[in-house]
DNA sequence: CTGTTGACGAGACCGTGAGTCTCGTCTGAC
DNA sequence: GTCAGACGAGACTCACGGTCTCGTCAACAG
């Protein structure tokens, strides 16, 4: 997710060079107020204040303020879920919903994701960036039925992308609603129906 | 979802009565207006204007502009789904998947609930009210699985909220992030994986 | 019939927040 | 040294949710 440069002339550049530390301390005032309250909303004049730049610097550099809370939110979230490969399914399935869960559900990331579902409700091309988001978490649990299913250990029929999805739903849905808990005993009990139902 | 009488008072009513045909205009323009187009705002302005009455007639009769669209969502999602009884878990299941995956995709009531999602990421009172009213439709799912489970179609340990969160997430998740498609064969192989995981 | 009460449509008004514009300053290539 | 252009600061516009006011209209009391 490169920040879009403004315009991508071919003349010669010349005047004063863009600052990478501005840039950085815009990120890192992101991460800061998003992960801060519970949910109150991040207003691009308090990122700027936060990150000590004034506000035109953030347009230079992303397109819209949900663009820059979520290059915060992926620059943090990646890597902290991993691809087990512990030769079984459901272990396998058991390990990453564990480490989806608790990512997750940390208080930062809550947070942070919280705000940015309601920035992508009202700005398609942020809910086009977190669809980018969500297609990579889901190729790596994709790539984990898979090496199941090579090992024989589900059906012929099994269809991958909807147990991906029931993975995917079931924590996106207690996520946004509440009503349930994201404990490591239901990512448990979740990798045993999910194994279960695909043999 | 009863419209909050503005104040409760005991004093006997004298003057002008409330119009009922007012409030029926206002949840019939919010229903037009959610409908209509994909997912364009739906602005105060607009629904006073759509319906024909003042705003102030809006907010004498609901708290905010969401409790409105989130009532003409209820009225008429209401009774979109059955609960269904065929004696068996998987046809039970399938039935109700093709009903949800049905009423919630037809496109009107699709425009409504990504209107209204956003809305809800925004307010909290609309996002308790939507909450209350996922509650309900879990609570439906609820009582075909332990239906079966009164037949001795599900294992002793089966977590009955999970199997419903299953089935709603992956409806959800998929509305959401529109990568796949909510077809009624997805509802049976849904089904089917859900009722051989409860075994 | 007449007066009082309160809902009504219309629309001015306010506060907030996203995004733009302007200005004076500073930095680096030439 | 000069000049393009990125910078911080902050005024500005615009859209929208929600409130306030006003003149009108309908239902009840007397």
């Amino acid at each position: 997710m490169p920040p879009t440069p403004p315009v991508p002339e071919r003349r010669p550049h010349t005047g004063r060079r863009r600052n990478e530390a501005a840039r950085q301390a815009i990120l890192a005032a992101a991460r800061r107020l998003l992960a801060a309250g519970g949910g109150e909303p991040v207003t691009v004049d308090s990122l700027a204040r936060e990150a000590g730049i004034g506000k035109q610097t953030i347009y230079r550099w992303w397109p819209s303020k949900g663009a820059v809370l979520l290059e915060a939110l992926t620059s943090t979230a990646r890597d902290q879920v991993s691809t087990p490969d512990t030769g079984a399914l459901e272990s396998d399935l058991a390990a990453f919903l564990c480490d989806l869960f608790q990512a997750g559900t940390a208080p930062d990331n809550a947070a942070m994701l919280g705000t940015l579902l309601a920035e992508a409700a009202r700005d398609p091309q942020v809910a086009d960036l977190l669809r980018d988001f969500t297609r990579t978490r889901r190729g790596d649990l994709r790539t984990i039925v898979e090496r199941a299913r090579e090992r024989g250990e589900t059906a012929a029929g099994t269809d991958v992308d909807l147990l991906v999805d029931q993975a995917f739903g079931v924590y996106w849905f207690r996520f946004l609603s509440g009503h349930a808990p994201l404990t490591p005993e239901v990512a448990r009990t979740l990798a045993r129906t999910l194994a279960l139902g695909a043999r």
